[in-house]
DNA sequence: ATGGACACCTGTGGGC
DNA sequence: TGCCCACAGGTGTCCA
């Protein structure tokens, strides 16, 4: 699934095309994949038919895509989250067709061609739906959106659905020092806490272990008892690994994450605990071990992050 | 607050 | 070949 950098990667790749789109038509093949969608799969439809699309914005793993308002309006976004194995292609019409495909959304591009948006799903965890915007607690931009779009409407406001989500590490209004706070009123293991959305985004199961093996941190460590300076490494460690995924278009190994070409990252050239059970620890040469934890799987080094009283 | 289990789903790969 | 199990980049909710 989809974390970060594999959603940057998506975004990135549909700003270029969306801002300034027309949606003309609709196609819903799975009504599951717009299980956040607070309406009918109709409702979404006649929502979204005719709207103009005005950028692609992120926070954390999390997609919207702002429309133009209408008089007497609330500020409305089409809102996609990619679940563990959502995509979003963008086809020019008759391409072939994508297996899986749950939603298709018919764009006219501000220079006249068409593309089709394809929302594609193996497990329907992901979803788009229609959302409120509301203003952002902070009054800064709700979320990253490439160029300077300061001044529209849109930007200082966020999706309903994303409030709860804090803000991600590589987002310019996000605070070290917070997070810091809130590390040290967490008894969870270090990994739970990295992974909740709600006290900083964007980081998922492998770039949570990334940055464990990085930091040389075991993943169960009470948050609280990390130093200072050792959880303000640990986050400076997930900022950069965040950042160079994003550099190399996400992380890939099977047909699970594509850009929005259908293309894979390379990012998983680089990994050294994720995936990586049994293979020597590139800093000890001691196997990396995988352990059942939360209902997934955690690897580390077992002699380099040791779990500490 | 916090940890755990589970629900939501489909598909693939390994072992027998 | 088929069958069964483990496993997969997430989120949200309910219960002790």
């Amino acid at each position: 699934m989809p974390e970060l950098p594999e959603v940057e990667t998506v975004r990135a790749g549909l700003a270029e095309v969306v801002a300034g789109a027309k949606v003309t038509k609709i196609k819903v093949h799975d009504a599951r994949s717009l299980k956040r969608h607070p309406a009918s799969s109709g409702d979404f439809v006649d929502t979204l038919t005719g709207r103009t699309i005005q950028a692609a914005v992120r926070r954390g793993k999390f997609l919207w895509l702002p429309l133009n308002r209408k008089k007497n309006e609330p500020q409305l976004a089409l809102i996609g989250h990619l679940g563990m194995s959502g995509q979003m292609l963008l086809r020019t019409p008759g391409f072939t067709e994508d297996a899986l495909t749950r939603v298709t959304i018919y764009l006219k591009a501000s220079d006249g061609s068409k593309y089709e948006l394809r929302f594609v799903d193996q497990r329907i965890f992901g979803s788009l739906a229609i959302d409120l915007m509301e203003p952002t607690a902070d009054g800064f931009p709700g979320g990253y959106s490439g160029e300077d779009h300061s001044g529209e409407s849109w930007v200082n406001m966020i999706p309903n659905q994303v409030a709860h989500i804090s803000r991600d590490p590589l987002d310019p209004v996000f605070s070290v020092d917070e997070v810091l706070r809130l590390f040290k009123k967490k008894q969870s293991g270090i990994k739970r806490v990295l992974l909740d959305q709600g006290v900083l985004s964007g980081i998922g199961n492998i770039y949570a272990d990334e940055s464990l093996w990085l930091a040389k941190i075991h993943y169960d460590q009470p948050a609280a008892s990390i130093s200072k300076p050792k959880a303000k490494e640990l986050l400076e460690h997930v900022r950069v690994v965040l950042a160079n995924a994003c550099e190399a278009g996400g992380t890939s190994f099977d047909e699970q994450y594509k850009n929005i070409n259908g293309e894979s990252g390379y990012f998983s050239i680089s990994l050294n605990a994720y995936g990586l059970t049994g293979l020597p620890c590139k800093r000890c040469g001691r196997a990396i071990k995988r352990e059942n934890w939360m209902n997934r799987g955690s690897h580390f080094c077992p002699s380099c992050q040791r779990l500490r009283r």
